[in-house]
DNA sequence: GAAAACATTTTTGCATGCAATTGTAAACCT
DNA sequence: AGGTTTACAATTGCATGCAAAAATGTTTTC
């Protein structure tokens, strides 16, 4: 009765029920057959990522390592290398020899995301004079004309989803891959904060930023970067005290 | 005589001369007992990020795992824990099933770095503005004559010192954790580009560095915050310029 | 003699094992 | 009873094992 605990290890083809982590492994290709490509600490990795950003695991909670390894369907050495990942992009804490924590970010980290962003943005709208196309220019200038539609319609989930869009071809069009990159990373930590809320409420300051907006692309069509890098940052900060207003509530 | 590979394997309490990894990693405690509080994976991953920084790997090389691991006495765990967050801060590719390398920057690469430096150092000359104190202040001027000192004596070196000092500074001053963090990631990379070379040929840009500086910290005392963004962004540019005609010797 | 096919060694990716540390709760003392 | 101690369980960090993939070397074929 002291030899059952050795008999997994066989290649079993066919089995009923997955059970332990390597079975539920061996079903995962059956599940998601179709991008089999990347390695597992990969896929672990924008998993888990996506898992924290989307809320899933409250503020400061403690990161079950061998729950999520079950629900994932892998062994602990690619979640832990996934978790190292995420403690390097600063999304989770790791304490020693007592786990991971989702990072519960506090009022400050937010203003310092917040304002990194802005810079990134600055960044973008300086290198996007440089070098954006016509065609990138009039996409978002297209862009620009159905968020104004939407303003008027007073469709605020539209209008938040072409202003992020927005923000996002530019970012592109700046061409810099490690900016991009870094700008991801910081949104992603800033989309745990939810907020956008009331801008309905506050009217004014609805307004405020469709202006805003304006003279964004009014300084990108004149190709003036120091400018528009500018203007963008202000944005940001604006934006910044509407979402800390907004999440006050 | 194929069976002499694997009789290693046993544990021994007194051993003569360490060797394999284990080994070498329990002679490791007495080799440095005062700083043993940090986990083995973040020792490996510094020491890792040091050895691939200071050139001691060429680009494109192959990381030979195995190797490391001896050389600094762990298992492949900890090690390949570190590859995995050194692939996220853009150091090393991860090639599925075909080991890590030594990621090789392209001058476009490096391109994009700069501008990202510049960015951030743009970022950080706005907020230090809004939150620079006088000592702060004060600091940054003694550092700029001294550097100014350096540069009417032509001691390069010296100079450079000064110079990344001021800017490190500046980033310092602006207060944003997250901003350094990405500031130093950042800096890590583009140290690896040996430029700085032939200034002292150059002798007007040299000029014009140090001209700019004077701009900066003007721009500085006045805590003129989106001059000196637009100053900061501008002096990197150039310095990419050196740095690139520098490197093309 | 070069290229293709095969066999062998090495390396990689992941799972698991094990000792050490931490968390937890029952037993103990004052 | 309240706080301390101690035994136990869970968790963590790292080392190692193992199958699959790649690199390397050898033979074979034309």
């Amino acid at each position: 009765m002291s030899d059952t605990k050795t008999d997994a290890k066989t290649e079993t083809e066919v089995m009923p029920p997955p059970a332990s982590p390597a079975e539920i492994a061996a079903f995962v290709p059956e599940i998601r057959p179709e991008l089999g490509k990347t390695s597992l600490h990969d896929e672990v990795l924008a998993r888990l990522r996506d898992y924290i950003v989307e809320g899933n695991l409250r503020d400061g909670a403690r990161i079950p390592e061998r729950e999520l390894c079950t629900q994932f369907g892998v062994s602990r050495t690619p979640l832990r290398e996934a978790l190292k990942v995420l403690a390097s992009e600063g999304l989770v804490d790791l304490l020693p020899n007592r786990g991971a924590r989702v990072r519960a970010l506090k009022a400050e980290d937010y203003k310092e995301l917040f304002d990194l962003m802005g810079g990134l943005e600055a960044l973008a709208g300086r290198l996007a004079c440089e070098s954006i196309s016509a065609a990138q220019y009039a996409e978002i200038e297209a862009l620009h004309h159905e968020m104004y539609g939407f303003y008027l319609r007073r469709d605020l989930h539209e209008y938040f989803r072409c202003n992020q869009l927005i923000h996002q071809k530019i970012v592109d069009a700046a061409g810099n891959g490690a900016l991009s990159g870094m700008y991801a990373t910081v949104a992603g930590q800033i989309r745990r904060l939810r907020y956008a809320a009331n801008l309905d409420a506050k009217r004014d300051r609805w307004a405020e930023a469709v202006r805003e907006h304006e003279a964004i692309l009014d300084a990108l069509r004149r190709r003036a970067g120091g400018e528009l890098s500018d203007i963008l940052f202000k944005h940001l900060r604006n934006k910044q005290i509407a979402a800390r207003e907004s999440v006050a509530e």
